[in-house]
RNA sequence: GCUGGCGUAGCUCAAUCGGUAGAGCGGCUGAUUUGUAAUCAGCAGGUUAUGGGUUCAAGUCCCUUCGCCAGCUCCA
């Protein structure tokens, strides 16, 4: 063969001798092309640059315009980096950096004494002159041998036994750049200064092989572009997020706040308590219609009832247990599925009653170890708005499939897009048979896909008992997280001898499905504060307008206003200070308030009001007649029409 | 729990080399009666997280405990 072909994504085909690199390749096309290259895109995989080219396939040349571009500056900067830390530390020990480069980079590293924030500026000018040495990168295949020579010449003892992770028979690649080499699989830059743009941002232990037995390392993340203007979009989005941190909004909208007096148990404010009973009210107010039947168990249970389900083996350090009668051990509940099914079991069911949906909103407890602990988002204090459905087992498929109707109805109410499913599987330590969980998994695969959606797999995560449907979404500042989730319970039934009479008069045990729409509602309410930056939708707004009287003059008439509202049903309040008007209007805006409702002599003398929305258009509100505008708002209210309008970075400050 | 950082008024932050704690916002009081994002003035507010130590003297240096933040681990 004296030539290869690859094609190219305008679907013209270059010829190129056998064995050509995907730089060649970018250089036979043009020489600014061949500058700007990164990488390769081979057949839809990202390959490096000095990566031959085989014969026929189809070739993409990668630059910083791709997003994959940017993940090849991050790992590049990642391997400068550690070639930064072994010049001024020449001691330390490299491990390996991150597999994922979507976001940030990361290495570890064992050294004789921590970092500190000042050696991190130091690494950070070791690396920009690394960055303005242009040193070029090479690629070369060696042997095991050879490349266990090269670390252990070095001493790099953890790199040595990162080598055994590679499986026989795969090829072992390493990288240099001037006196650095790595063992890696790139893709890398072609050189250091294509690395534009780069920071680091926080320095941290972290467990050798992630495994808290281990030693701790350390771990220095960073982040890395190909252009300053793209490392300071970045930095300001990370200034967006402080600025909308839920555990900062919580407390300038005074919804709730932490305190060490009961470390991870929030105090509710008024109108955090407002939010919260909005939200189980209007999960509530859907259980009639999705065939769900609230009930309410015990607090403290017996341990025996946490043995029964497993969970006292598995979590019995991060249970609260107090001493009951005499020897009698009880457990606060740390979840309600162990109670549910001591309900159902409390007297004969019969498939008459299947599936039957137990809904409760109860308090649960958890002893989260200290360093868990963040604001909302991980507590010791909490409540689902949990349920419980025990079905027949062909019924399994219908009933994920109501979840996610009613899933779908909760989120539009929310203003909350761009779901993804994707299933849980069986984790290393599960209860049941292991030929269960893979039908279970199969079927919760298959429901989600019947439903319509994509149905990603995450290995291994599901809980000790069940897979799991997890739904997750993207937040404003594209952020990702998990909120709803169903589970199919391959144990609690079995280990509860939970039965009921089928059809044909025999005893059977029940299908049983975990689910929450919501979550943890400290967990949502944490998610949601950030996504919406405290502006709610207005069903759910714990303020929903407020009264300004221009002065006081016109007290009278909006205390009369005010209480029109509330007598409809709306969350109004009267700002009666004596104040400007400019000012009354600043304070609501800042709290968010979506509705401001401004009465001066006019609208007493014409029995009108002049509304002013947030976000509304800009110029002077028109004055609506005051019975008009209260019907409106209060089927506004109603309808759940308004859903938030997430305000786009920096918009909030104006 | 582990590693690192941090803890000064309700909030955001000052306080030189170790020399005896200050500002803005907020709060309170008074004046102002205001038309779409801040009216003016005055007053109060602190065991510098906690307990110990070093020192003539500690917000500042050392140790303890607690909490918070980031990460790790965990997340039923």
């Amino acid at each position: 063969m004296s030539e290869i072909e690859v094609r190219l994504p305008d679907g013209r085909t270059l010829a190129l001798p056998p064995g050509a690199s995907v730089l060649a390749a970018a250089e036979r096309i043009g020489a600014g092309l061949a500058r700007a290259a990164l990488a390769g895109r081979v057949d839809g995989r990202l390959v490096d640059l000095r990566a031959p080219l085989a014969n026929g396939s189809a070739l993409e040349i990668v630059t910083a315009k791709d997003p994959a571009g940017s993940e090849v500056i991050r790992h590049s900067a990642e391997h400068v980096m550690a070639d930064a830390v072994k010049r001024l530390f020449p001691g330390a020990q490299i491990d390996v950096g991150r597999s994922d480069h979507s976001e940030k980079f990361q290495y570890d590293f064992l050294v004789e004494r921590p970092f500190t924030p000042e050696d991190l500026a130091r690494i950070e000018e070791e690396m920009a002159r690394i960055v303005a040495e242009k040193a070029p990168f090479t690629r070369e295949i060696v042997g095991r041998d050879e490349a266990r020579s090269v670390f252990a010449g070095l001493g790099e003892t953890l790199k040595v036994s990162r080598l055994d992770d590679i499986p026989a028979g795969e090829p072992i690649t390493l990288f240099r750049h001037g006196r650095f080499v790595d063992l890696c699989r790139g893709p890398h830059v072609q050189r250091t200064d294509q690395i534009g743009a780069f920071k680091l941002i926080e320095v941290a232990g972290a467990y050798w092989r992630g495994d808290e037995r281990n030693p701790m390392l350390q771990r220095i993340y960073g982040i890395a572009f190909a252009t300053k203007k793209d490392l300071d979009e970045h930095l300001e989005r990370l200034e967006e997020a402080r600025r909308r941190d839920h555990r900062r909004l919580g407390a300038e909208l005074d919804l709730f706040h932490l305190d060490p007096i009961s470390p991870g148990s929030p105090f509710y404010h008024p109108k955090g308590m407002v939010l919260y009973n909005g939200l189980v009210s209007y999960i509530r107010s859907l259980y009639p219609k999705y065939g769900y039947q609230e009930v309410m168990t015990p607090q403290l249970f017996r341990s025996e009832l946490f043995k029964t389900s497993g969970h006292y083996d598995l979590f019995h350090d991060d249970m609260f247990l107090v001493q009951g009668d005499e020897d009698e051990e009880l457990g606060v509940k740390p979840m309600n599925c162990p109670g549910h099914c001591h309900l159902f079991a409390s007297r004969k069911r019969s498939y008459r009653e299947l599936p039957l949906r137990l809904a409760e909103f109860s308090r649960l407890h958890r002893n989260e170890r200290s360093g868990a602990l963040t604001g909302l988002s991980r507590v010791r204090s909490m409540a689902q708005d949990d349920g419980h459905i025990y079905c027949e087992p062909e019924q399994v498929g219908d009933e994920v499939n109501r979840f996610f109707e009613m899933m779908n109805e909760v989120y539009r109410d929310l203003g909350i897009e761009g779901v993804q499913i994707s299933v849980s599987t069986r984790p290393d330590d599960f209860f049941g048979d292991p030929a269960d969980w893979d039908r279970a998994e199969e079927t919760l695969v298959q429901a989600v896909r019947a439903a319509g959606h994509a149905c990603g797999i995450k290995p291994k995560e599901g809980a000790f008992y069940a897979p799991k449907v997890e739904c997750d979404f993207f937040d404003v500042l594209g952020r990702r997280w998990t909120l709803a989730t169903v589970q199919l319970d391959m144990a609690m039934p079995g280990r509860f001898g939970l039965r009921y009479v089928g059809r044909d008069g025999t005893e059977k045990q029940p299908a049983m499905l975990h689910r929450a729409v919501l979550g943890s509602l400290e967990r949502f309410i944490a998610i949601y504060l950030e996504h919406t930056a405290g502006d709610f939708p207005l069903w759910l707004a714990p303020v929903q307008a407020t009264v300004l009287p221009i002065t006081d003059r016109t007290l009278g008439y909006a205390r009369k206003v005010e209480e029109r509202l509330q007598t409809a049903g709306v969350r109004a309040v009267l700002d009666g200070r004596g104040e400007k008007l400019g000012f009354k209007i600043r304070e609501a805006e800042m709290q968010k308030i979506p509705l401001m409702v401004v009465v001066g002599d006019q609208e007493e003398a014409n029995g009108t009001v002049t509304p002013r929305r947030r976000f509304g258009p800009k110029e002077a509100p028109a004055a609506v007649p005051l019975d008009v505008f209260v019907a409106g708002l209060a089927e506004e209210i109603a309808s759940r029409r308004s859903v938030p309008r997430s305000p786009a970075v920096g918009e909030q400050h104006r």
